[in-house]
DNA sequence: TATTGTTATACTCTATAACTATA
DNA sequence: TATAGTTATAGAGTATAACAATA
């Protein structure tokens, strides 16, 4: 049996990730904490709370990640301008420069998975993963309805 | 600026290993313990090094790996017959079967997966894939060599 | 009463280093 | 000497539960 797009899929999934961790793992941050920092920079200053539901992990959670950023330069906690029982996070300078470079590091790696590929071809492959991200979230949807039935 | 192919491939992994996980949780299994049945279920009896090199992982991580799956019964720890320092690790009945209906779950997904693409279009993501995937192969030796350098 | 964030606790995965038994 | 696997130790990410301060 042949090689199917699932697996090819999983092999490129598996990839993208080591690609990506190079970004990060040069500025000293790991997976869990450079995700924090990309929603933080695709949201602005936010709560705990909001991060913790960007991220889809617990508050708890957030507390240790922004714990270790803060030691680390990366963010800094400030007060809430109304609720005194929230807390604001925002990017340093230096966040915010690594932000940028990783901004680039995704756009340039955007460019060179593509290289070799004829824009009719990106055109088709790009309309082909749109479907199947679509029959995906469809899947899935299915599941979680299925199961809290 | 419009969604890339990387974005959508990024969404793709995430929304392809829920759905995987829901094959696994449900018999009791986690991520990693799951992906050394897979390399098990793959390459026969193997010993713990065996393993450890299929997973990319270190000997001591393949050793609590196996104490759990042995202490929940997926696998089995016996004797090499011709080397006494090794460990060869077996497939239980309960561990083959679960791998059999995963294989299933695979094979599921892989036909979901191209819902609604006429065979013509999964050819042609099919292709693309696969030059996406040699794009990434080659980026990621070019960084290693160049690290290595 | 409900929410925000923290402390307390625990489990999983992972790594390095030192060690035992064997090769 | 080198290898297979274990013990010892440590760090990161994740979760639940109890709690204090505030809404």
């Amino acid at each position: 049996m042949s090689t199917t797009i699932l697996d090819t899929l999983l092999a490129i999934s598996i990839l993208m990730q080591k690609d990506l961790e190079q970004s990060f793992e040069a500025s000293g941050l790991t997976a869990s904490r450079t995700h924090l920092l990309w929603e933080l920079n695709r949201l602005g200053p936010s709560t705990q709370r909001e991060l913790a539901d960007a991220l889809d992990v617990t508050a708890r959670n957030v507390t240790g990640l922004v714990d270790a950023l803060e030691a680390t330069g990366f963010v800094t906690r400030g007060k809430h301008p109304t609720d005194r029982r929230a807390t604001v996070v925002t990017l340093t300078d230096t966040g915010a420069r690594v932000m940028r470079a990783m901004e680039r590091d995704h756009d340039e790696l955007s460019r060179k998975l593509v290289a070799r590929l004829s824009d009719r071809n990106v055109a088709s492959v790009e309309s082909g993963l749109s479907v199947i991200l679509a029959n995906l979230n469809e899947l899935l949807d299915a599941a979680s309805s299925g199961s809290t039935r």
